[in-house]
RNA sequence: GACCCCGUAGCUCAGUUGGAUAGAGCAUCUGCCUUCUAAGCAGAGGGUCGCAGGUUCGAAUCCUGCCGGGGUCGCCA
């Protein structure tokens, strides 16, 4: 258990003694009790509010039970300083002892200092890209790719057992038009002139190795049977949607990103069954199904819009604005019936929690899905959706044109193998998901520290490199070997080398916060903030050559600062495994 | 018209889910490389947290109403 854990369960030992002693009331909940690092020095090292939110409730002023806690918790091992401050704040400094025992902490753990088990082994799916496989991925894909990624990481860190999903949309009107492309180009690899492409289908050039195979695969079987779509279109189509998953799969792979599951939408009304009418008879059972009419959509020019009575899932009922459609004037279903059925199988395949990545322009979507869940799993699921907002991709802060007609549309593996995975994946998370992101291709290659990505991955770096310094100073003094993991920490006593042993004790929390919020960011930052507390104090010993972790004639002292970057190592290391960024053991 | 996101230093953004005197980076200015990687560090200046109310011990954070920017609305997917 981390200090700040320790002190935690401290406090709320201290105040149930005080409840027993009849000095608190007994019945008192002490959830909203929080421990926190404080911004202010002089504050000590935590602060605790419980006398200010235990006051309402005790019906007592804060002064009397904080002056109660302090006595408590004065008394104890270990805490060098308590006393009331401001409203009604308990402020603690610690022993540096209790500090420099995270050292222990991190060694013992290694890469798993900082998992939790707040998920207790329960299964959680995270379905995220879903891009339609009709073409490459753009940046915006990216985005939400890197994020979900990260995201199902960060969760396995904190006990779930993930699965992340790929939901396929190998069904409806696009795919059929990707087929219609590919016929096309398959025409063009048998020798004929296709001339312009027609509006209205995919012009890519990706779609000619498809017509290729096309034409290596079946010659001009097919061309013969060019005027009888229904012949040929499902042949086509299952070769086009095959090579464009082939293909957005390595785009993935390029960014380190492998989905246990691809999900087909195809396979929901295949082999016989039909989980669509499956889960509409289910909705329908709940009284959740019915006929009514709709009102006409607001600013848009709706001019087709047509006033008829239709099949409709109440999800006013839970929470959405307006019932939604579920099946469309040619008899077929809507999309959003399928994606109901999808989330029906989740459920039926036995997960309890969910999140969705979405794209920004699927924010309409979110009410109606979540409706969905709700209805489906009687309220026994929950759904997450996070939205990446746009990405918006500069160069030197002018923005990338991005047209497809104009051939100057930039796919997203343009991207990362121009700039790399790495600086892709940390811009991308160093930023709240639900904010735009400018995405500059010229700095985000910049070495400097105006980019996170090399100013973490630097550290990183450094903290090996003493290793390797040390080497030649010392015998034994390597990362695992005993002298290090067994080092007198209490020899720790400089302010820079305390001020980073609280950081690495925060991160437990930090990645526990990040993961209750799915905010995968958080850890970004906080490797960052750690990367800066690390290079600020490399650099005290270039001033102050008794603050260089290396002392030539001090093997201990040496020993117990070496245990210390070794720890900032892994902690850094640790985090950017949750990222999916590479720990470099050497920057030149 | 409705819904969603954003609005914090000149610029780009954090802000530990309601805590104490609101923080980083960039840019500007001043310093630090003859020994652990200067892709680094130290310091200075820079703020009506969009506006107005409300909730309470306490609000950038929660609620309401405005203002500004972006996104969305359909039997598309």
């Amino acid at each position: 258990m981390t200090v700040l854990a320790e002190v935690e369960a401290e406090i709320a030992a201290a105040l149930k003694r005080l409840q027993q002693a009849g000095r608190l009331p007994g019945d008192l909940a002490l959830d909203a009790v929080e421990v926190e690092p404080t911004k202010d020095p002089r504050h000590g090292d935590l602060a605790t509010n419980a006398a200010m939110v235990l006051a309402k409730p005790a019906r007592m002023k804060p002064r009397d039970i904080a002056d109660a806690l302090v006595a408590e918790l004065a008394a104890l091992p270990g805490y060098v300083k308590v006393e009331v401050a401001g409203p009604g704040f308990v402020n603690i400094s610690l022993a540096p002892g209790r500090w420099q025992a995270v050292v222990a902490e991190v060694r013992a753990a290694g890469a798993t200092y900082g998992a939790s088990d707040i998920g207790k082994g329960e299964r959680l799916l995270v379905e995220y890209v879903s891009a339609n496989p009709t073409g490459p991925m753009h940046v915006g894909h990216g985005r939400g790719a890197v994020f979900g990624d990260s995201l199902a990481n960060l969760l396995a860190f904190a006990g779930y057992a993930v699965t992340r999903e790929y939901y396929v949309n190998d069904a409806g009107a696009q795919v059929d038009v990707l087929a219609r492309s590919a016929f096309l180009r398959y025409r063009e690899a048998l020798g004929e002139n296709i001339g312009e492409i027609p509006a209205g289908l995919y012009p890519g050039d990706y779609l000619k190795p498809v017509g290729a195979a096309l034409a290596q695969k079946f010659g001009d079987a097919l061309l013969k049977q060019a005027n009888d779509e229904s012949a040929w279109l499902p042949v086509v189509r299952a070769q086009a949607i095959e090579m464009m998953l082939a293909m957005i799969k390595e785009d993935l792979a390029a960014l380190d990103i492998r989905h246990e599951v691809f999900f087909s939408e195809r396979a929901l009304t295949e082999g016989g069954k039909d989980e669509i009418a499956e889960t509409v008879a289910e909705l329908r059972a709940k009284g959740l199904v019915f006929e009514g009419r709709l009102e006409r959509p607001k600013g848009h020019d709706a001019d087709d819009w047509e006033d008829r009575e239709q099949t409709l899932f109440k999800s006013t009922d839970f929470g959405d604005d307006v019932d939604r459609a579920l099946m469309k004037s040619d008899g077929g279903y809507t999309y959003f019936a399928g994606d109901m059925a999808y989330h029906h199988n989740k459920l039926a395949r036995g997960f309890r929690h969910l999140i969705n990545v979405f794209g920004a322009d699927h924010t309409g979507y979110i009410k109606r899905m979540q409706a969905a869940v709700r209805a489906l799993s009687d309220g026994k699921a929950d759904l997450d959706i996070k939205v990446c907002q746009l990405v918006r991709l500069l160069r030197g802060g002018e923005p990338v044109k991005m047209s497809k007609r104009a051939g100057t549309f930039v796919t997203l593996r343009e991207v990362v193998d121009e700039v790399g995975r790495d600086p892709i994946r940390f811009m991308m998370l160093y930023r709240k998901n639900d904010a735009a992101l400018d995405f500059d291709l010229a700095k985000v290659v910049e070495k400097s520290k105006d980019n996170p990505v090399f100013y973490v991955q630097y550290a990183h770096a450094r903290a090996l490199s003493i290793f390797r310094n040390a080497a030649e100073a010392f015998a034994g003094l390597g990362r695992g070997d005993s002298d290090v993991t067994g080092a007198d920490t209490s020899l720790l006593t400089d302010d820079g080398e305390l001020d980073l042993l609280r950081r690495l004790a925060l991160f437990p929390r930090v990645a526990e916060g990040a993961a209750r919020a799915h905010e995968p960011h958080r850890i970004a930052f906080y490797l960052s903030d750690l990367a800066s507390a690390f290079h600020a104090q490399w650099t005290r010993g270039n001033d102050s050559p008794h603050l260089r972790f290396i002392q030539a004639n001090d093997r201990n002292l040496t020993a117990a600062r070496l245990a210390l970057v070794g720890a900032c190592a892994q902690v850094i290391a640790t985090g950017l495994a949750i990222l999916g960024v590479h720990a470099p053991s050497e920057m030149r």
